[in-house]
Order: C-alpha cells, then structure tokens, then sequence
RNA sequence: GUCCCCAUCGUCUAGUCGGCCUAGGACACCGCCCUUUCACGGCGGUAACAGGGGUUCGAAUCCCCUUGGGGACGCCA
C-alpha cells in the first residue's frame, strides 16, 4: 500500500505548478488505490497565514482532489520535532552553534568572492556547545563529510550530490522552531509516505533529507520530482503572468475539468490523446512517463480545452455556472426566459463561461448602444423597408418559434427580392445591438416577441435619426 | 560564482530503450469548404530534432564537449 502527501506552504493562494502537483500526486495514489494525505507546512510563522490555509483548501476542491487524510498541521507536531532535534544532538548527529547572523554574511560574502559555493563552514561543528538561558543557539545537523548521496528519482533518474558540498543546516532556529528541512523529513518518517511527489526545486534538498533519514534510522521515500511550470517569458511562474491563483480561472469562468485536463498535460501524455476524463487520466497515468524539462503554461490551449468541455459537459451544470455569473454580475433574469436554450445555443460559441454570460446579457437587458462597427454596416436607411417589415410580419404570428420566424424572414427577403443577409442582418443587430449570435430565426425566439417587436422599432428611430 | 537538472515546430508534446521519421498529433496562425452573421465542424498549409564532435552499416534516439535555459545555494518552504 503507497502513501502520499501534498504539502504545500500556506503562504499564498494556490498557483497552478501547485495544483499541478497535486494533481499528479493524487492521480498516481488513486491509480493505486494508496493514501494521499494533504499536510500543511506552516512552520514559516511570520508569512503563513489562515487566508492562504483556505485557499489551499478552496483550490483542491474547485478541483476535486479528495485527501483521505489531514489536513495536518506541522504548527501543531512542534513538540514532536522538538523530540527528534534531542535525539539527533544526544546520538551526537546535531549540535548547537552560536555564529552570529552577521558572521554567516561575511563567511557567504568571501566565499561567494572565492568563486565557491556559499556554505557553512563548520565553525561550531566541534565545539560541543549547550545552550545556557543567555544566548540562543541554532542547532545545525552534522552532515557527512565524506561519500555522496545517491537516489533514484523517477522523472529525473539517477540523482547524486556529493556530501562535500553539503553544508550543517540548521533544523531548529535561535527561537527553538523547527525548520523546514527537519520537519519534513520527520512527517514523512511518522507518516509512512512512501512516494515523495514534489516540484523541481527540492532536488537540491533531497540529499539533505536522505542524510537526516539516514540519521534516524528511517527508510527513504520514493521520490518523483516534478518539472517546473512557467511563464510565457519562459521565467518561473508569478504573479506578473497574471492568474497565477488557480481559484482566479474558475473567477474568469474556466471549468474545473478543463483545468485538471490541461494540467495533466504539462508534463505528461498518453500518445497523441488530448481530452482526458478523470477516469482516463487514473487509468494511464504513470510516474515514469512524466516529462523531465520544465513547461510554459498557454493560456490558448486551456481556453480551447476549456472550449471542448463547454460543449461536453451535461447542459445542467453549464447552464448552473452561468446563473452563477449572471447573478454576479448583477443581472436580473426571469425565470419563463428559455435559459437552456439559450445557454445551449451560446455554449458552442465561446470558450470561457464569463464569456457566455456576456454574450447572452442582451437577452435580459436591453443593451446601451450598438455595436458601432455593426451598426454602420447594417443599420442603413436600405434596412428601414426590411425591418419595418420584419415588424409586420412578426408581430402577426401567432406561434412564435424559429420555424414560423423563419418563415416570415424569408418571404420578405422573396419579396424584396434580396439575400438572407440584408434582412437577418439588421434585424440581428436590432435585436442583439451586435453582429454575432446564433441562427437568426432562434435568436429572435429566444429574445420574445414582445422584446424583439420594441427593438426593432428602436433600430428603424435609429436610422432615422442618424 | 559553485552544485544539481534540462534541451524535438512559437507553445504542449509523440518519438515503446538506433533503422518503419523525407519527424506524428494538439493549440495558435494562414488558406479552402460548410454557412444569412459569429462560432462548431471538415480539409489543407507554414513551422522543430540548439551547435560541434564521436560510436555505428545506420542516431532525434547512445557517449563527450560547447551553448542556452531552469533550479538550488536562508535562523523560507
């Protein structure tokens, strides 16, 4: 039976290489059929924050990956690390050092000048200090000086450091809380985690960690180091690229499927398949078929997967995110308006659900002005006759759907002895205020009669006006 | 600077451990078709093995170097 965690920092809201991460993690544990824990590492008491525990939260269930246990709080094992760090000074694997912050720069300085490696040299290694109530003393872990640590990693392969150019960090600061590095490793001991799933940039602390595993006479983890996501600019991901907070795409109407989708192919794929149900993705997914280079996040292929699933998903629950919007935005809507219809009209059409409920905002408000551009094409006194009319012939049906509508169009346009679009034209941006929609004979259906009938008198004042 | 890691179209990637690759798919882009608009959809196109050395009958695939990129180097995680 294999373990997981996802461990992420409160220390922000969740950004997409994070999701991802956990995405992967969950995914290999559900194909499976392990434990996948969510632990917070809120050891930083200065920059973790309860916003951000909530974002984490928040996050991980817009995206549905259920945890089956936790959340655990490391805030809350300090007196559990506190234990480890004795152990480690007693078995003569830790010690007190003294050096003072200022030394530490100075010691960085002149190696950094040096062309070496920034590292601590030792100075207290020896020394055999205690702690006395005056000062306060880090403890600092006794790295081995000699051999190198090897560990095979299951996206990179072969991993090895040498312990030459590992210094003693320290596990506990001058304030008797644990660091990072420690906590970790200790969690991962008491919580049996047999697979380590992690971004990129704890390669370089996994020696670290094997030593201090090493120390307590724990087994190692399995380890799978996950490439790095970034930028368009090709920089790691932050907040200048904009919606980093994976919250932020459901706020600009993405679908959590869409999302896990593109998620799951950054870094990973299964032949030439794009679109990956949930099922799919547990089914194929593997470890070792992670991509070992880092990925640039686009934006255009999200919105296009997004696209898809607007299309795929069941009616209802598209339908349901757009009242959602719409109410947000705050528009009034009846509820005699053909919301599924219309929602099904729109869905095929735009690729965000923000964008839907924009599209449709006509259909439950009157609109402020026309679309310029549209306007001046076919808002022209040669379109007063055809929507005069439209008026007529509409206002004398007596079943108001797409097919009689239709039919009044087209015996105008017989009439006139014209195409479709001098007539549908102007009549749809006499009814929509733009040049875009659906079929003109269901717009029109869907809009009413009575709300159709008032706007193309509006159309007809306009022109005139002009 | 030092160490670790990486390197196929603009982007995400396929490339079953060397031959079937005159390198495939997807997004984006450009045409055409469908169409009363906008989309969807269909068809087609532009576009990549970073460079240099090896190994081999044969390399995108293996090795080395160079270059480029990322990460780490905290009393952050």
């Amino acid at each position: 039976m294999i373990k997981t965690r996802f461990a992420p920092s409160p220390t922000g809201y969740l950004h997409v290489g994070g999701a991802r991460t956990a995405l992967f993690c969950w995914l290999y544990t559900r194909k499976m059929g392990g434990i996948f824990i969510l632990r917070i590492e809120d050891t930083d008491l200065e920059r973790s924050t309860e916003a951000s525990v909530q974002a984490i939260l928040d996050g991980m269930q817009w995206l549905k990956l259920d945890y089956d246990e936790g959340p655990y709080y490391q805030t809350k094992r300090f007196d559990r690390y506190r234990e480890v760090i004795l152990q480690l000074i007693e078995q003569g694997d830790a010690y007190y050092c003294s050096c003072s912050k200022q030394r530490l720069e100075s010691l960085r300085e002149s190696q950094m000048a040096a062309r070496q490696k920034p590292r601590y040299d030792g100075c207290c290694r020896e020394l055999n200090l205690q702690p006395d109530s005056a000062t306060d003393l880090v403890v600092r872990f006794k790295n081995p000086q000699q051999g190198e640590v090897k560990f095979y990693d299951h996206v990179k392969g072969d991993v090895s450091v040498s312990n030459a150019e590992l210094d003693d960090l320290i596990i506990a600061r001058s304030d008797r809380t644990p660091t990072y590095n420690l906590t970790v490793v200790v969690d991962d001991m008491d919580m049996l985690i047999t697979h380590v799933v992690r971004g990129d940039d704890h390669v370089n602390n996994t020696p670290r960690q094997i030593n201090i595993l090493k120390a307590l006479g724990a087994d190692c983890p399995e380890y799978a180091h996950l490439p790095m996501i970034l930028g368009d600019d090709g920089k790691r991901l932050s907040k200048r690229h904009g919606a980093v907070g994976v919250m932020q795409y459901f706020e600009d109407g993405y679908l959590a499927e869409a999302m896990l989708n593109y998620l799951v192919r950054l870094g990973w794929s299964h032949g030439d398949q794009e679109l990956f149900s949930t099922e799919e993705m547990i089914e194929y997914f593997s470890l070792d078929d992670i991509n070992k280079s880092a990925s640039t996040f686009n934006t255009e292929k999200l919105k296009w997967i997004n696209s898809q699933y607007l299309v795929s998903q069941p009616l209802d629950q598209i339908i349901d995110l757009v009242k959602q919007r719409l109410i947000k935005i705050g528009v009034e809507f009846s509820e005699q308006t053909d919301f599924n219809g219309i929602v099904d009209l729109y869905r095929q059409r735009v690729s965000t659900i923000n964008e839907l409920a924009d599209s449709i905002l006509y259909c439950f408000r009157d609109f402020e002005q026309y679309d310029e551009k549209a306007a001046r094409k076919a808002l022209k006194p040669v379109a007063i006759e055809a929507l005069k009319r439209l008026h007529d012939g509409l206002e004398q049906l007596e079943v108001w759907n797409s097919t009689t509508i239709h039919e009044v169009i087209e015996s105008i346009t017989d009439a006139l002895d014209v195409k479709m679009g001098a007539v549908g034209q102007p009549l749809r941006v006499a009814v929509t205020g733009g040049s875009f929609s659906p079929p003109i004979d269901k717009t029109v259906e869907i809009i009413g009669k009575e709300k159709t009938l008032a706007r193309i008198n509006s159309a007809v004042s306009y022109i005139l006006e002009k």
